[in-house]
DNA sequence: CATTATATTCCATTATATTCCATTTTTATC
DNA sequence: GATAAAAATGGAATATAATGGAATATAATG
């Protein structure tokens, strides 16, 4: 059984919280119900099984010392601690997005909402978004596609 | 369960007080409730547990000897020495700002604030700034990922 | 078509935030 | 040095928002 694959369509309700499907559920309950929301900067919202996201996070030596040092390095750290929430899966598999997330997803109340499997966890686009998004996927894939046929005729031998 | 992370919106009230989330009281009550509050040259003000200040500070060696001779090294003395200072967190989650500090944020009484993790403690901003210092991270990462995304066409073999 | 499973809505409860007030401390003036 | 005024602090109360649960409606399945 594949983990955190495939796509849900689904809406936020009027208190800012998406139910999720069974499936998807099943698959976060498998890990434990803590999760990290994540805010992408393609804007939408992850959400990893904590363990997923310390993996993220692990290689980070001496924090406070190169925060005294680095503005850059502050920069960082703010980043991922602003926009990295933990939550916990309520026992009807809903989960709720802080304000600002929702925000940052452009994901209003009533809104469609994509919930997309990624191999290690889910992501949450509105739908409008997840269009774009899967749009800009293809062509890039398309493009890449055509360079590697050009390139293939460039070769001498052929693979 | 992730520390100092997050994202709070909160306002000043009328004596430059500010109310922490639960959440983030919880994250300073498990290390004590003396921190440090500490003025950063972004603009905002951040709030460290003790113990992760003196992590900052402590790499510092002879610093009399080196005060003697370096201009730049009493400044960084006296930007550290100036903009820290201690507090100690209220029973009702409560941190007063003292008035330079308050300025140096840009807060005003009555205004918005954000308190923003940066998984070593708090920062402290005034809602107009951490919109723009958010706007200029999230650019930053767009630069970077269609930088990416083109390296990716250029490559012969894909990933 | 009947039954089961899922999704959505609504409501009660709890938790949080904001406001207001009383008390204490500080500062200025007499 | 004493008193009064102002400011700051701590606490409590009220209003608002978030949460969890249940019920109903919808869709899917056999």
């Amino acid at each position: 059984m594949l983990a955190f694959c495939g796509l849900d369509r689904c809406s936020v309700d009027a208190n800012g919280r998406i139910k999720l499907s069974p499936r998807v559920m099943e698959d976060f309950a498998r890990r434990g119900s803590d999760v990290v929301l994540h805010c992408l900067p393609e804007g939408a919202v992850a959400v990893y099984p904590e363990d997923i996201y310390l993996a993220m996070r692990s290689a980070v030596p001496d924090p406070a010392k190169r925060a005294a040092e680095s503005m850059v390095f502050r920069r960082s750290l703010r980043r991922f601690g602003a926009w990295s929430q933990s939550q916990r899966i309520s026992a009807q598999g809903r989960i709720t997005l802080p304000p600002e997330y929702r925000e940052h997803a452009g994901l209003v109340p009533g809104g469609d909402v994509m919930v997309v499997g990624n191999e290690i966890g889910v992501e949450i686009w509105s739908r409008e978004r997840w269009l774009e998004e899967q749009k800009m996927i293809l062509e890039h894939e398309r493009v890449k596609g055509e360079r590697e046929m050009e390139s293939d005729l460039e070769t001498d031998r052929g693979v």
